[in-house]
DNA sequence: TTAGGGTTATCT
DNA sequence: AGATAACCCTAA
């Protein structure tokens, strides 16, 4: 218990907020896939994704989500043949690699697998004859399709259409593509059902109107009283132990200057409740701190106190809490409760058996940390009827369920459930280092992330997309790279294809005036470091159902950022970081343009125009700072410019970006982080993966690069020997927690922990050695 | 599986 | 051409 006490109490205060960002992220992405609003969707796991750059509060079925997250962004771009999610495949062939993992963790009926790989790959092959792409239909076919006699018919169909060279016929057009994301999702359900966010439990608690959920554990009844209760603060619950409980009151207490020790109270509590029924007791018999000034703490910060507490106890307090049974401590803090009140408990039944490894305490944390006044309840596992809003059924339920979480994950932990029943999980990460990322890399990120983000979002599905062949579209993207190339307007100038566009006024700029050096450095933007993502979305277009051929719809991102070089950038590295840096600097003087205008074109469907050619994305990239991607109905990427305009932006590609055009030119602005950030080239072929990314040589900071990002498809293909493959920011990071965790020379269990798709055991390694030589670590 | 040296692909 | 991140190969 000791070590995973310790291990939460490690947990930062965004660890456990961005993890319940998280779950409630990927509980409204799988909402928006299941209303075939896939916009929302590719928002969703566009937040998702950057979410989890940050320090995460990670556990076992963190990477169950993403891998979920993953599969249906995969799913999701599928019918773009030209992104990619992983080097040489397409969307959905990487949905099947992201598949196989899902069922190797989540030990999937065989059957079923095979079901849903040969849906996929039954699609795959029905999107290539639809876009003329016969050859790699052909590839499909004899390289994935199942031989079973079932589908015997399918493939010879399949083998007919490619040698006649049709891309036309009742088969393919009977299928939608709608319909077999429909399919994936279900899949996904049955798999996995996502519980109701902590988040969602807590707004529904503060009886905030309209939030309806599934999953709804309490009754309307049960909402109300709660919510009159928690007057919109709402309230978590928790598991505790009594020792933690014990040692969260000896801190409150002496926040509060109550004087009364907790056994004293526990004695009052006692009588109390022999002389009543009602198990509350108010803490203010004793002594109550009513009118001191609630430090701004409630909520998470108690329990981030209990964890803290948890993992100060001794060993005697241990065996303890062990044989105690688990106390629930309910804290919510409403306006109503002006004072904190305890409640014994009641005895605790049963609770649980399994828990017992983790100790597991409830905590009722008010969803608010402003509130005023805790309520401290100590309970049984039998539920107090005020807590309850919801019936008891349900919460032992959701208990239950816990409990059983508990057991699968590793975490060990504080369990934070609300009334509801749904319950989030705060728990160590099985993994003792996950909490902590590790603090340079943090400093790292907050430093690199000052950078205010400005996201806009439009999505146009434009039909004709599909249709219109990629050349074409490609075409016309160049033309519009040019025209951004050429421009030195601040504005950034989004548009698809369909002819839409958004004007983009750099906003950084509220930096711009900052000096901050990175940003004199940067080549064309003066600006300073103000990272905004701009997505141009037709807004009229949510819940748009997209079909196979409507797919096309893209929404711009335009990434502004100015990056802030952190100094030890400057002062470490690497002379020849240095000197690459003083001739992005000479660059930048050079560069007029303080913006530059990109046009993105929508340009959903075609894949070959995502895969940035390289020229456009050359001549873009060299031209500002912002970073644009254009994603085909898809997940965006965020990729975080640093100001600095690439040096040789021709030359960078971003490969990642592969989705946009020519925003991803922009991104490629790479810079300070990694010492020299080279995409690949383009030198011979377009689809040369490129990619920029920035990473912080110092190890301050890194960003995303895109291509690599968990759900947003990359760059082209590339045919040679060996493709490289980048290392993502997000990839580093797993990399780095994944030692934090394991140690360093576990690359096979630190590969298994972590949702990496396409690398091995020794690429973490070298990855690693990378990582040390540049000081990333 | 991992460590470590060699090779390749890119970028400057 | 030099530098270097990513990748490959192989011994242990």
């Amino acid at each position: 218990m000791s070590a995973s006490a310790s291990k939460v109490s490690s947990l930062s205060d965004e660890q456990i907020i961005n993890r319940w960002g998280f779950d409630y992220y990927v509980f409204k992405a799988l909402s928006a896939f299941r209303d075939a609003d896939y916009t929302a969707f590719t928002h969703f796991t566009s937040i998702i994704e950057n979410l989890v750059v940050r320090p995460v509060d990670g556990h076992s079925d963190m990477i169950v989500k993403l891998r979920c997250m993953q599969f249906l962004s995969r799913i999701n771009n599928g019918d773009k043949l030209d992104l990619t999610f992983e080097e040489p495949k397409t969307p959905l062939e990487s949905a099947v690699s992201v598949l196989e993992s899902i069922c190797r963790d989540m030990s999937v009926p065989p059957r079923e697998q095979e079901r849903v790989k040969q849906a996929i790959i039954e699609t795959l092959i029905m999107v290539c004859l639809r876009s003329g792409e016969f050859t790699r239909a052909e590839e499909v076919l004899l390289r994935h399709f199942s031989d079973a006699e079932d589908s015997a018919g399918k493939k010879k169909l399949f083998e007919s259409l490619i040698r006649r060279r049709r891309s036309s016929h009742s088969v393919l057009q009977l299928s939608s593509y709608a319909d077999f994301k429909q399919d994936m999702l279900d899949f996904i359900e049955r798999l996995y059902r996502v519980p109701e966010p902590f988040l969602l439990q807590m707004l529904k608690r503060s009886g905030h109107p309209g939030v309806s959920s599934e999953p709804v554990t309490s009754s309307s009844q049960d909402r109300q009283k709660t919510s009159a209760a928690a007057e919109h603060h709402g309230s978590v619950c928790a598991c505790l132990s009594l020792h933690s409980l014990r040692q969260v009151y000896g801190v409150l207490s002496e926040r509060y200057g109550v004087s009364v020790s907790f056994t004293q109270l526990q004695q009052e509590l006692e009588e109390e409740q022999e002389q009543e029924e009602s198990p509350e007791l108010h803490l203010a018999l004793s002594e109550t701190p009513r009118e001191q000034p609630e430090p701004p703490y409630a909520g998470m910060t108690i329990s981030r106190l209990v964890q803290e507490d948890d993992s100060q106890l001794s060993t005697a307090e241990e065996e303890e809490t062990q044989i105690s049974s688990p106390h629930r401590i309910v804290i919510p803090s409403g306006p109503d409760s002006d004072d904190p009140e305890v409640r014994t408990p009641v005895r605790r039944s049963d609770t649980h058996n399994h828990s017992s490894e983790c100790s597991p305490a409830q905590i009722c944390t008010p969803a608010r940390h402003t509130q005023k006044h805790n309520r401290i309840i100590l309970s049984s596992d039998v539920e107090p009827e005020d807590h309850a809003t919801s019936p008891p059924s349900s919460r032992r339920s959701s208990r239950h369920k816990q409990q059983q979480k508990s057991d699968h994950s590793e975490s060990k932990c504080v369990m934070v459930e609300d009334d509801g029943g749904s319950s989030a999980q705060v728990c160590s990460p099985a993994r003792p280092s996950s909490s902590s990322s590790s603090p340079a890399v943090r400093r790292s990120a907050r430093d690199t992330q000052r950078q205010s983000r400005i996201v806009l979002s439009s999505d146009v599905e434009p039909e004709d997309h599909a249709t219109s062949p990629p050349s074409s579209r490609r075409s016309s993207r160049h033309k519009q790279q040019q025209k951004s190339v050429h421009s030195e307007s601040k504005c950034v100038m989004v548009e698809d294809d369909g002819g839409s566009s958004a004007q983009v006024c750099s906003p950084a700029r509220p930096s711009s005036s900052s000096s901050s050096p990175a940003v004199r450095r940067s080549a064309r933007d003066t600006q300073r470091q103000s990272r905004c993502v701009y997505d141009c979305t037709s807004s009229s277009q949510t819940h748009t159902r997209v079909c196979l051929e409507s797919l096309s719809a893209v929404s711009c991102r335009i990434v502004l950022s100015s990056d802030v070089e952190p100094e030890d950038h400057a002062t470490s590295p690497p002379s020849s970081r240095r000197s690459s840096r003083h001739k992005q600097q000479q660059k930048s003087d050079h560069s007029a343009g303080e913006s530059a205008l990109v046009s993105s074109p929508a340009h959903p469907s075609s894949p070959a125009s995502v895969r940035r050619s390289d020229r456009d994305t050359q001549n873009q990239s060299s031209e500002s700072e912002c970073v644009m991607e254009v994603e085909d109905g898809g997940s965006c990427v965020q990729h975080s410019t640093p100001a600095r305009p690439s040096a040789t932006d021709t030359q960078r590609h971003n490969r990642s970006v592969t989705v946009s055009s020519e925003s991803e030119d922009h991104k490629s602005s790479p810079a300070t982080q990694t010492p020299r950030r080279r995409s690949s080239p383009s030198s011979g072929g377009a689809h040369k993966r490129r990619r920029a990314r920035w990473q912080d040589v110092s190890g301050t900071h890194e960003n995303w690069s895109d291509e690599e990002s968990l759900f947003s498809a990359t760059s082209g293909r590339s045919s040679k020997k060996y493709s490289r493959k980048m290392w993502t920011v997000q990839e580093s990071e797993w990399l780095k927690e994944g030692v934090r965790r394991f140690g360093a020379g576990h690359w096979e269990k630190i590969r298994s922990s972590f949702p990496f798709t396409g690398r091995t055991a020794v690429n973490l390694k070298d990855r690693w050695r990378t990582m040390l030589k540049l000081r990333l670590v």
